[in-house]
DNA sequence: TTGTAGGCGTTATCAG
DNA sequence: CTGATAACGCCTACAA
């Protein structure tokens, strides 16, 4: 239709140095024919591909998905497409996720592993297929890894309780194998020996909402209330919320809750949580960078990256009540959880100038 | 390696009839290999593609999230992968990303479209790409559609609230110029006349919950407060929850609070948000029945599915305090909002037998 | 700068 | 039931 040759074609849709009468008419051509290159056609042929593969556990997790769209963000910039497959949860299906993906030959591969020793290393790597493993970076890989300084994110929520007064501390997980929540774990457990604590409670929840607030319940039921709780996974934090709910437990008031992740729900929540935030973007941004440079050939030794996590301080977290002798100022009596109390350095939901 | 042509390894790898003992061999190779069938050359040759397509305005939306993976689960039993992009909500990006879509040569192809005239659906045309659009079915379309029954979710939001006693209401949306909008308001405005109620206010706040809390609040300041609002996207029910939080204004006590699609979060909040829940799983059931019969070659005049949604009561809404006369039983005093009050039809978040 | 020829991995066809 | 062969649409190399 332009009067030209496939190749010259092939030229101007690739970029290649066209004289730009022919150009003009190829691309006039193709977008009135709705044209674009047939990519299975055109990577069977070059051997090159502009996919890239995800693996994640689950797209019902907001954690997950925020990072999908992330990825997704980054790679069109670099005109590369997405292919994501979800693991369901389960080693099994992951397996045959990762066969499934790996039949399109992505040029790189980022995965989420469901557990902490990644099975599917031998057959990314049986493939020759570049990866890069991303935030559950448990056993040892062969790969790089992006993850996120669980340690320090830990520590940091158990410290803010700790600076407020807070002494029972109790620890809300989904699972307790995950190497993730291990490291959250360990780095409370510092900040409570360097405070003279004991190690805090722990108590999992596993994966259903229904069957997370029962064991919560049963176990609030029979154990002395802590003041503190810190939930380390967002599902864990909405199933703290809604225990606490159904005890109408006051929220600082009574408890103080640090959430994990931030997701808009709890800045609107009353009170807005006080929550770890992961650098979703930074994680994306890094993991490709990663990934691109393998797929350009880099074969300089693996890097493991760490990312630090920031504390969002809102209205869930306040001084503690209870009237401990250790915990400072005793309480002007049981205050009633202000969306505007004074330990709320973030302003709210909105800028805040008219409130 | 298993000692067999090629084209036996096909047949043997696409489960057409083979002697027992090759296949066998076969697919010893293969596993032991990691060998699976390249999809570009397969598809190249073959001309079929088990691959579907999927636009969506954003990722960060879990209402789309949702969908995804639920369409996804949905694929993956019928041995299909999906291709994702997002609009980034932008019908530049929009078409772009479909471009690139089509270019997978997607057997088929499922479209939330940014806005309600789908430009896309010539692209598709031309490509000869079977196509269903979800969720956002605004304009004539020339395809299948699957959507809700805006209207009716809407009517009944309403009437839940009217039932409460509820006179004054304030719709909030992200945006009216979506269809689906439009026909919830409609919904709510039949609901109010065959009550005798005047057509409530409706607000937008647009997609940023920062300037969401700022329209609302204004909103708020300027008018006498509404008893009753129904949040017709599931951010506007953030943004709304998040207004009355910097407000104080106790739900249900003070305002009751209908909320839209149901997630995780409304169950845990305090006090849990009464909402109109989508049916997820249905949509995306519908989507790829309809979807693979015109890949299987239907041509029967195109349908346009409409589901039904459902009110999940809760506890943001309860019968309205105001002491209107019209509005039945004068209320008992200024009841605190409560978690357990009657109004409550779901178990809350747990099983509940033994709060 | 443009055209021609060949082949990427797979599957459809057809002969054995 | 299996094997040889051609062709899918495109891109690269090379020739013009």
């Amino acid at each position: 239709m332009a009067g030209v040759s496939p190749a010259t074609v092939s030229n101007v849709l690739t970029g290649r140095r066209v004289r730009a009468e022919s150009a003009q008419r190829v691309k006039e051509a193709a977008s009135s024919l709705g044209y674009a290159v047939d990519r299975a056609a055109s990577q069977l042929r070059s051997g090159r591909a502009r996919v890239v593969a995800m693996l994640v556990p689950s797209l019902e997790n907001p954690f997950f998905t925020s990072i999908v769209a992330a990825v997704e963000r980054r790679l069109r910039t670099d005109d590369h497409d997405l292919v994501v497959a979800s693991a369901a949860d389960d080693v099994a299906t992951e397996h045959s996720r990762l066969q499934a993906l790996l039949s399109w030959r992505p040029a790189g591969m980022i995965v989420i592993p469901c557990t902490d020793d990644f099975a599917g290393a031998s057959l990314l790597a049986a493939a020759g297929t570049p990866y890069v493993v991303l935030d559950r970076v448990g056993g040892a890989h062969s790969a790089d890894t992006v993850a996120v300084d669980n340690v320090t994110a830990g520590l940091e929520a158990a410290r803010h309780l700790i600076d407020l007064g807070h002494r029972r501390l109790l620890i809300v997980a989904s699972a307790r194998t995950l190497s993730n929540i291990k490291l959250r774990c360990k780095g409370i457990v510092e900040a409570c020996a360097a405070a003279g604590l004991e190690e805090p409670a722990l108590i999992e929840v596993g994966f259903d909402l229904e069957s997370a607030v029962d064991r919560l319940q049963t176990w609030l039921s029979t154990h002395e209330r802590p003041s503190g709780i810190i939930a380390l996974t967002n599902f864990a934090t909405l199933g703290a919320l809604a225990s606490l709910a159904r005890f109408s437990v006051s929220i600082p008031g009574e408890v103080s809750l640090v959430g994990f992740d931030d997701y808009a729900w709890m800045r609107a929540a009353a009170p807005s949580i006080t929550a770890i935030r992961q650098p979703v973007e930074a994680m994306a941004e890094l993991v490709w960078d990663r990934l691109r440079a393998r797929i350009d050939g880099d074969s300089s030794p693996v890097v493991q990256a760490m990312l630090p996590v920031s504390l969002v301080i809102r209205a869930s977290t306040a001084r503690c009540q209870t009237g401990d002798p250790a915990a400072g100022l005793p309480g002007q009596g049981l205050r009633r959880p202000s969306r505007t109390g004074g330990r709320q350095r973030e302003q709210g939901t909105g800028r805040g100038a008219k409130a």
